[in-house]
DNA sequence: CATAATATGGAATGCGGAATCCGGATTCCG
DNA sequence: CGGAATCCGGATTCCGCATTCCATATTATG
């Protein structure tokens, strides 16, 4: 069960494959989207086909992997940004460092468009992003800065649809943020 | 140019095989969105591939025929509420139509997310949508019930987000649609 | 160094699904 | 009716990609 101790150590070459790799989807999927092919992403990593898949034994464990690690940048920054003193600032502040991040990450507008949607409770990027919005709407609806029928459900929704007006340069979405904002202020 | 006019009358069962088929594939569509396979629309149709082929000689037409047609039923209803009194209601009106339009047919949430992305002036439907949009703006404006700074590109983005939340199901679309409108009222 | 342990590359394979082809069935027209 | 014009069906071809395999190359270890 335990791993065998009588293992080399893992060779350098192969790490430093590994990195490559990670860095080449990286930046494709960020340029393009998730629909890139294997083949291009071994390519521009400078790797051979099956090297990809001994690190990655699918395409699937690929997107994951770095999906995961984008997902965990945002939700650190964005709780960063929980700590200012206005609420309803760091709300603002908060939408706007998701659309900072999807707009130079297309790939990551594709996942954050559909984990918003998705209803299974094991959504962690999800679930992390509405705990953060969670704190600040309630912050702010103590200050009278937000209105008191705001959810984190509507904060769910913006999201869902920042990402979608990103995704498909349907518009300024800074102002869309404004908008929704708006929105959001007690009547 | 003018059709050869030695032509005999279609068959009847190719006319009503037709249907068949636009009817299976609207249904199709409808459901589970454009991501369904051609030989699956042929089948529900009742019909072989090679004879849905002949009526739409590629899935991408289609497609095309059918969203074409149902984006023709937006409008047109859509141009109908426009002719209510109270503007901004009339926009509240027409959101919630196309909402309605969208949650019952996956299809169109799909096509409309992307089409109000699309920059090309040639994407009619959107156009169409915009064109209502702005008269009932204009008009909103001039009584004051919606903010000087609104314009069409900001119906467009809530739209695109509309279409999202819907096709994502990432919560309330009536309530997101609430949240916009009060973001559009004048400050 | 020698050699076992690992890693590599990329041709070959498998597969899902769109689009084509054509022998046979239907329908129209005089 | 008869037979020419049309249409049908669905097996088959094509194609784009993910994934696998393995002969060869590279690295760690003693």
């Amino acid at each position: 069960m335990s791993t065998p101790q009588a293992r080399r150590k893992t060779r350098t070459d192969a790490e430093r494959n590994r990195d490559r790799v990670l860095e080449a989807a990286r930046a494709l999927f960020a340029e393009s989207g998730y629909d890139v092919q294997m083949s291009e992403v071994a390519r521009v990593a400078g790797v051979g086909i099956g090297t990809l898949y001994r690190k990655f034994p699918t395409r699937e464990a690929l997107i994951e992997a770095i999906a995961e690690h984008r997902a965990a940048d945002i939700i650190a920054a964005a709780r960063r940004l929980t700590e200012a003193d206005d609420p309803a600032q760091g709300l603002a502040r908060f939408l706007h460092h998701v659309g900072e991040v999807l707009s130079d990450d297309r790939g990551m507008s594709e996942v954050v468009e559909k984990a918003m949607g998705s209803s299974e409770p094991r959504e962690e990027t999800r679930e992390a992003l509405l705990a953060i919005a969670a704190e600040l709407i309630e912050r702010a609806q103590a200050r009278g800065t937000v209105g008191h029928g705001v959810t984190t459900a509507d904060v769910n929704m913006i999201i869902c649809g920042l990402a979608a007006v990103i995704r498909n340069a349907a518009g300024d979405w800074r102002r869309y943020i404004e908008v929704a904002l708006d929105g959001l202020r007690p009547r």
